[in-house]
DNA sequence: CGCGGAATTGAAAGACGTCAAACTGTGTGG
DNA sequence: CCACACAGTTTGACGTCTTTCAATTCCGCG
């Protein structure tokens, strides 16, 4: 992992955080001016390629951080080998929560599609919010969500049959708004996520395909028929 | 849910928490004397038997809770009407700390064994956290130990065949000094801990059983051979 | 144009779910 | 004290779904 190319970009820091396209969503929405004067560790934009990892399970967390572009799918290596997907974090999401608490971190947090973040050092966001009430909030909220979104994980993903699982997943996926596009994952991820083979993952996607609830408009781009697939996981 | 009995032994309540034999794993571990005298509204102990819930999905959430005693499962019913099981609270566990952030609660707090437990108002909880820095340490500790335990769930417990599964519960649940008891719980509540139907766990435990892994010394308490089955799970 | 990784598809074996029946232990009432 | 009912467990048979292993196709990229 080189920062090197990021590091360049990166002292946009500090300033950019009061001006952040992300600020209401964002960690430190209820900072103010006051406040930033102490930060005084730089708070970096890093950008990497899918693949690429962030952090790796075990090692010792010094940073959380926030996303501002990208995907990221939080990942546990099994005994044979093979991965088992826990999370996945979009943009305006916090991962790495675990730092502040001087743990070290509990996944290997790996790039799906190129990405872009703020790093923050835990040592600043623990002083940070032991003095205001708005961050220390916050932060309990996004840890919050964390955990809603792994039970939702156990109860929606990884229960029921292949094809549930699959549709549940899509409609997750899927944008609200029409047309319901949706931008789908490698076979393999989808197999890791959902705890299902790469085989049955394909073929369960193809079979959605063939039955005109997905169309594909780019690699591994469709537009989704929601109430088709509502419909068949209602039954 | 009737408190009646319960509230007769109850009001032991703040006394109680500074000699409290849980006193060091406790939420509260980090207050002071002084800090207990904020404390207005009392500490309730109540006691429910098993199939009672603490609360229900969606009820908005005014108190948080630390089982002193017993087992709780956390339980979310699917829309066909089974039951899949997210968590298992333990003793000195905290649960319902969604109440914390004025969010209804998430899922359905059901008794397997009889339990006992010290009710906090999330109010005072509050309150609280906000002057007292170690017992918001103590939160975020808190929430980060049911994350790792959603997590842990979703890796060990809903992955692999079957028999995997099963084999992963019942070394969790084995007490780890020799001789390793373990109670086991209904087969209805396995399966739906471990995603299964309650036949297909009902056979692996047969099947542990008839090979010696496991040996019945009570109703639904067993010694376990933890080499062998680990051994199996190796494979 | 050809290479390589990902996706798809096929066939066969195995695992799991489903439905139904038999069994067990527990508690109740006669 | 026994008979009975009941709920949970166990077991069996069968069908379906999923995995496994292998072969083939597809697509982006050099």
């Amino acid at each position: 992992m080189t920062h090197n190319l990021s590091l360049k970009e990166a002292w946009s820091g500090i300033a950019d955080c009061e001006n952040c396209e992300l600020r209401q969503s964002a960690l430190f929405a209820g900072l103010t001016l006051q406040d930033f004067q102490h930060v005084h560790d730089p708070i970096i934009q890093v950008v990497l390629q899918p693949g690429e990892a962030l952090y790796r399970d075990g090692e010792k967390g010094k940073r959380l951080f926030t996303l501002r572009h990208g995907l990221i799918k939080l990942v546990r290596y099994l005994p044979d080998g093979t991965q088992r997907i826990v999370r996945l974090v979009r943009s305006a999401d916090t991962l790495g929560l675990e730092a502040l608490l001087g743990q070290p971190y509990e996944h290997n947090a790996i790039a799906i599609q190129e990405w872009e973040l703020c790093c923050l050092p835990a040592e600043t966001v623990n002083n940070l919010s032991e003095r205001n009430p708005d961050l220390y909030r916050e932060l309990l909220q996004r840890w919050q969500r964390a955990l809603t979104s792994a039970d939702s994980w156990l109860t929606d993903l990884s229960t029921g049959s292949a094809r549930r699982r699959v549709a549940r997943l899509i409609l997750r996926l899927a944008e609200p708004a029409e047309p319901h596009r949706c931008q789908l994952l490698g076979r393999e991820d989808i197999g890791a996520m959902l705890g299902i083979t790469t085989e049955t993952a394909s073929r369960t996607v193809a079979e959605f395909r063939r039955k005109g609830w997905l169309t594909e408009t780019a690699h591994n781009e469709y537009v989704v028929d929601i109430a088709a697939i509502s419909a068949d996981l209602a039954e």
